[in-house]
RNA sequence: GGUCCCAUCGUCUAGGGGUCGAGGAUACCGGGCUCUCAUCCCGGAGACAGGGGUUCGAAUCCCCUUGGGACCA
């Protein structure tokens, strides 16, 4: 059998959706998982509607996902091989100028029967058709006669590409037939919807790739979740990109739309999360941290690696994505906490005296581990009389500004018992000054 | 409007005649754990669009209807 080669071709006219996003990962996984070849085709014949731009980021989209390409072209680099294929038309009398245009001519008979590798064969009667612009009067070629020249000096074997062009691959044959070449294999994959159940596009919102990094989700998160939408593997939902490699194949993929589900997304974001090896994180959550302003560069390098690691290990439990993880890294840098203006009641006397009382223990603490935290806060309560209840929010709020958050020994341990200490005695001397 | 595609819990899906009184995931609800939140564990509710066939037997095969979508006008 051929060695498989597949394209993604996008036109540069805006960003890259999730949808045409999902058409080049299943193009990707299919070239890798068959070690063919996978080729990027920038289809910008639309000059008036094409931009540099948008090129750079349909690259930078695809970099960001891990979809490397092994070949790429641009269509406008071809203009003069689809004027001698056109011209070549006209010669057989398959096309006819009208009006400036070049024009194909479909049959008035007959029937085209699409071999379709999802959908079966489909069949379409040539009196459905019409005849159809190959060439504009300005001399650009369209859409579907560019593809099939582009698709067939290429040696594409493998179309997989949206359902929506499913109504075009007729036409397309019939080329390939008057051209006296052999069509590639078809896989229309279904498409994706919004939450209106109409196809996904711009105006459904985020749609952009690089706006979910933006927005703090995971590339092995997407490419997962885009995997599986129109694609399983009997119950399984996390794959990393190696399996997905290993198993997705063409049998596997579905033939209904399938809705995007923000919501599921998220989940598996906090999944990836979770697998992910702490330094990665923690190098993911310093940008993240510098980008949204919650401290500068050299607070963040003065935490260290080490620290931020360890951060980034119990902020990862209960943020779905970077950028809850990241505003939430304050407690875990230098600097003061401010306490929220409803935390009064968490500060009784008794509470304060006893958050002064813990400071100095904690400073003298020979093991700052959980563990240690655990002891000396147990011993603390004890000796002043106070139940963990009272004790450990008033800790918790002392150290992070916030009632909610980590395991309070663990977290403790991580922020290091100068902050504590610090912040304790702060919040115990802010207390006192707000009760008057 | 014409042509084409599609149809299992709200959503993503498993299922390809019997092991399905339909499984998993997510989201939702309840309980446990716990200083809190999250995770985690246990439990709950939730679907084969409808109607005809074929068959001893249909979620699974065929037809029609309905619904949704895409493309071309």
């Amino acid at each position: 059998m051929d060695p498989v080669r597949v394209r993604f071709a996008p036109s540069p006219t805006g960003y890259l959706h999730v949808g045409g996003a999902r058409t080049a990962l299943f193009n990707w996984l299919y070239a890798r998982h068959h070690k063919g070849t996978f080729i990027l085709r920038i289809e910008d014949t639309d000059r008036t509607r094409s931009t540099d731009q948008a090129i750079e980021q349909i690259f930078a989209s695809l970099r960001w996902l891990g979809l490397d390409w092994d070949e790429v072209y641009r269509q406008t680099d071809r203009f003069a091989r689809h004027r001698e294929v056109a011209a070549e038309l006209v010669r057989q009398g398959a096309a006819y100028e009208s009006e400036g245009a070049l024009w194909f001519r479909v049959p008035t008979d007959g029937a085209t029967t699409v071999p379709d590798l999802l959908a079966g064969d489909v069949t379409v009667e040539h009196r459905e058709l019409r005849d159809l612009v190959i060439l504009r009067s300005d001399a650009t070629p369209t859409y579907n006669f560019a593809c099939v020249v582009d698709d067939h000096d290429m040696g594409i074997t493998h179309v997989i590409r949206g359902a929506e062009h499913l109504n075009n691959t007729p036409k397309q044959l019939l080329i390939y037939a008057a051209l006296g070449w052999s069509p590639p294999a078809f896989a229309h994959v279904p498409l994706i919807l919004g939450p209106d159940r109409t196809k996904l596009s711009k105006r459904h919102g985020a749609g952009s790739v690089l706006d979910y990094d933006e927005r703090g989700i995971l590339p092995e998160a997407l490419v997962n979740f885009l995997a599986r939408l129109g694609w399983s593997h009997g119950d399984q939902e996390v794959f990393s990109r190696d399996e997905l490699v290993a198993l997705f194949d063409l049998p596997g993929v579905n033939t209904a739309a399938a809705v995007f589900d923000e919501e599921k997304l998220l989940w598996l974001n906090h999944e990836w999360l979770r697998r992910l090896d702490p330094y990665r994180l923690a190098d993911l959550l310093a940008e993240r941290i510098v980008a949204r302003g919650v401290a500068d560069r050299a607070a963040v390098e003065a935490v260290g690696r080490d620290k931020l690691a360890r951060a980034a290990v119990l902020l990862r439990e209960r943020g779905k994505t970077l950028v809850e993880m990241a505003d939430r890294a304050r407690p875990y840098l230098p600097g003061a906490i401010d306490l929220p203006d409803d935390a009064q009641d968490l500060f009784v006397p008794e509470v304060a005296s006893a958050l002064r009382k813990l400071a100095t223990r904690v400073e003298g603490l020979a093991d700052p581990t959980a563990h240690g935290f655990e002891a000396v806060l147990r011993g603390t309560a004890d000796a002043a009389g106070l139940p963990m209840k009272a004790l450990a929010p008033a800790v918790r709020v002392a150290v992070t500004g916030s009632r909610v958050g980590p395991g309070l020994f663990e977290l403790l341990a991580v922020v290091g018992k100068e902050i504590v200490a610090a912040r304790l005695r702060d919040a115990a001397a802010e207390a006192e000054r707000r009760r008057g």
